[in-house]
RNA sequence: CGCGGGGUGGAGCAGUCCGGAAGCUCGUCGGGCUCAUAACCCGAAGGCCGCAGGUUCAAAUCCUGCCCCCGCAACCA
């Protein structure tokens, strides 16, 4: 019988940068429903990559000095590094620069155009020169560019539109008849009530203000927008061709049956990414499912939070099972989860150590203590065997239900309950009680066998989410891996195997405070190499963005002043922004600047500080502002007033 | 009135759609056991289910109003 194909995707990761712990869960999670759609007997096809275009690649790398090739190289061998290090299967790693991805990407943008549903039209908006930005007129603060607060002009920048609405209609209808096609549910109706009833909007699908991106072939000013680019990977990756000479293995695996994503991009896996595969004449993905973040105890993960957690400084203390089976444990459906060193050593300890590994220790343990290591089933059953059969039986059935709806964290809580269940089979059943009796011989064997049967079933079913440790415990009780199939008995251990006779520990408890000091030694490692990098950048001073010469007659505009804070306050319902009344000569002007993180409104109050004078009033927050108070910033952002160097009234000029 | 998520025993969460004895994991306390990684098993304490109203025989769950937290957006003149 042909197996049955199943095709399931990640988003392909962006090559800003090493990948977070919550960026790496999803290819953990994928990883499992492969592997256990694989033990279900389908034909899987599993594919993960790198999303490399763009224009923040093209400004990192210029930062860096390298090409954004180079750049892009770089970052996806660490991705790909780290992929493996977690033990992940995937078949397939596309990257958006690969070569037959770039040829399909431009294929289809010209089919796209040559069939109308790509326009050429303009960009319309405020554009401000100096920040190469166009803004809406929302966006604008009191008309004047967001970002440096000067005249915006109106201008056209010639760009390629898609006709989203054109298709609108047939995915609306999509979207009502397959309630399956977005999961969880709760985003269906975000997606329709935010996007698809109130109209499409036609989509921007080139850009013309960078260069690092595909080349629109017959149109070379434009390269192709990073979002059109990217999704179609789900389809260049297995073959798909434009002229309709695709692969053999794409009309095997394509429509996907998954695209497991992250809730924040399911607007482009739910209405962009449908209405392009319409646009080519294409089956939808069967389901794409948004799954929650992986958050760090104090909220979101940033690096300019330095609260980051890396996949491979988890692995190094606690290796790569611990932590697959916290992230795929520790995430709720469609709730944000949270890690933290300590939840993943309580986790360690409780689940791995205490439950799994102890269970399998003491098992193997008391075989080799009371039968020289030979299990052997013979028959001596008792009442209380019943229900550990029960219980094993029931469980596996329930983590098929689990993993049918993607609920692969309820599936493991599932596989441990198999455990739990020995544990507890042992105390009722006491082996070290039976061992004194010589009559009761027969009796202890068959609850040794029924122990490392239960144990073997466990570990079968733990191979799609702890792999190494599936197999290491199956060695040392010397059992074949069970398949699904074979899941619906119990007794299939053959009788007379011996088990090792040196178990392994699986998992150490570990002390949560010697983690804490490795984690902050580590730290400190780090900290001690970043000064280094620190004081480079300090020697070689800042570089930031040229802006246009001036002329000294526009220098001469500017009216700066010295001025002297003599009161400030917070401003409510704003997170950044302090407002300071500023003593300027005999005048008093009121200034709202977004320094809250950087200065607590009574340590502002006395200095004196540069002031711009003559800039056209503006509201912030509702709050009138009539100057800007002049700051330094470093890379990090972290601000510093300018403050005269000696001794100066308040009005002092300063030119 | 920007958008969204959330407030359930000490901690982390489930339950909320489709009202019907408040549940899970960890921690704490007491007990059991000794095969095992001070692990395992049993039991207990601990909760006005954010607040205030309303609907109902019955509300964590439905309705109304309010408070607080967290993301995003906005805002860094």
């Amino acid at each position: 019988m042909e197996k049955k194909p199943y095709y399931l995707t990640t988003a392909i990761a962006y090559t800003s940068g090493k990948p977070h712990i919550g960026s790496t869960y999803e290819i953990i999670l994928a990883d499992s429903i492969a592997r256990y759609k694989r033990e279900q007997g389908y034909d899987v096809f599993f594919q993960t990559g790198t999303d490399e275009h763009g224009q923040k690649i093209e400004l990192k790398a210029a930062e860096a000095g390298i090409t954004p090739k180079e750049f892009v190289d770089n970052v996806a061998g660490t991705i790909k590094n780290i992929w493996d290090l977690m033990d992940t299967s995937y078949d397939k790693f596309i990257r958006t620069t690969d070569a037959s991805h770039e040829k399909q990407i431009q294929k289809i943008f010209k089919k796209f155009y040559e069939q109308g549903d790509i326009y050429k039209g303009y960009y319309e908006g405020l554009y401000c020169t100096p920040c190469e930005s166009f803004f809406t007129e929302s966006q604008l603060v009191d008309g004047k560019c967001p970002d440096c607060g000067r005249e915006v002009q109106p201008a056209k920048e010639e760009a390629y539109f898609f006709k989203m609405s054109k298709y609108a209609d047939r995915l609306i209808e999509h979207i009502n008849t397959h309630p399956e096609f977005i999961q969880p549910v709760s985003r269906k109706n975000e997606m329709m009530n935010n996007f698809l009833l109130p109209g499409l909007q036609d989509l921007c699908v080139s850009r013309t203000s960078f260069k690092w991106g595909i080349p629109v072939d017959f149109d070379e000013k434009h390269v192709v927008y990073v979002w059109l680019d990217a999704l179609s990977n789900y389809i260049t990756g297995i073959g798909f061709d434009c002229d309709g000479e695709s692969s053999e293995q794409f009309k095997k695996y394509w429509p996907a049956d998954l695209h497991l994503i992250g809730k924040d991009i399911i607007r482009f896996h739910t209405i962009y990414w449908p209405i392009f595969l319409m646009a080519l004449g294409l089956p939808l993905p069967k389901q794409i499912f948004g799954h929650p973040w992986l958050l760090q105890g104090d909220g979101k993960m940033s690096k300019s939070k330095g609260n980051v957690i890396y996949a491979d400084d988890l692995v190094e203390l606690f290796g790569v099972d611990a932590v697959r089976y916290f992230v795929l444990h520790e995430m709720p459906f469609d709730n944000d989860g949270v890690i933290t060193w300590e939840l993943v050593t309580e986790r360690v300890n409780s689940d791995l150590a205490n439950v799994l590994g102890n269970l399998v220790n003491r098992t193997i343990s008391m075989a080799n203590k009371y039968s020289g290591g030979v299990i052997t089933n013979t028959g001596a059953e008792e009442e209380v065997d019943a229900d550990l059969k029960a219980v094993i039986l029931e469980a596996v059935k329930r983590v098929d239900e689990k993993m049918e709806n993607l609920r692969v964290a309820d599936a493991i809580t599932e596989i441990f309950s198999i455990f739990k269940r020995c544990n507890k089979y042992i105390d009722e059943t006491m082996p070290w009680a039976l061992a004194k009796d010589e009559s009761k011989k027969a009796r202890l064997d068959t609850v040794l066998y029924n122990l490392v049967e239960g144990i073997t079933i466990g570990a079968s079913l733990l191979e799609s989410f702890m792999p190494s440790t599936s197999k290491s415990i199956l060695e040392q009780v010397n059992g074949k891996k069970r398949s699904l199939e074979q899941m619906n008995s119990f007794g299939l251990y053959e009788s007379g195997t011996r088990v090792t006779d040196k178990p392994q520990i699986l998992f150490a408890r570990l002390d949560v405070n010697e983690v804490l000091e490795k984690v902050e030694a580590k730290r400190a490692a780090m900290a001690a190499d970043a000064p280094q990098e620190e004081a480079k950048e300090e020697e070689n001073v800042m570089d930031i963005e040229a802006k246009p010469e001036i002329t000294y007659d526009d220098f001469a505009k500017l009216q700066f002043q010295v001025g002297e804070i003599i009161a400030c306050e917070e401003v409510k319902k704003s997170k950044k922004l302090l407002c300071s009344q500023v003593k300027i000569g005999s005048q008093v002007k009121q200034i709202v600047s977004g320094i809250k993180a950087h200065y607590s409104a009574e340590e502002m109050v006395g200095k004196k500080v540069m002031v711009v004078v003559n800039l056209k009033p503006a509201k912030l927050a509702g709050i009138l502002s009539e100057g800007m108070l002049l700051c330094a910033e470093d890379a990090e952002g972290n601000l510093s007033l300018m403050v005269p160097e000696k001794e100066m009234p308040s009005g002092a000029e300063i030119c």
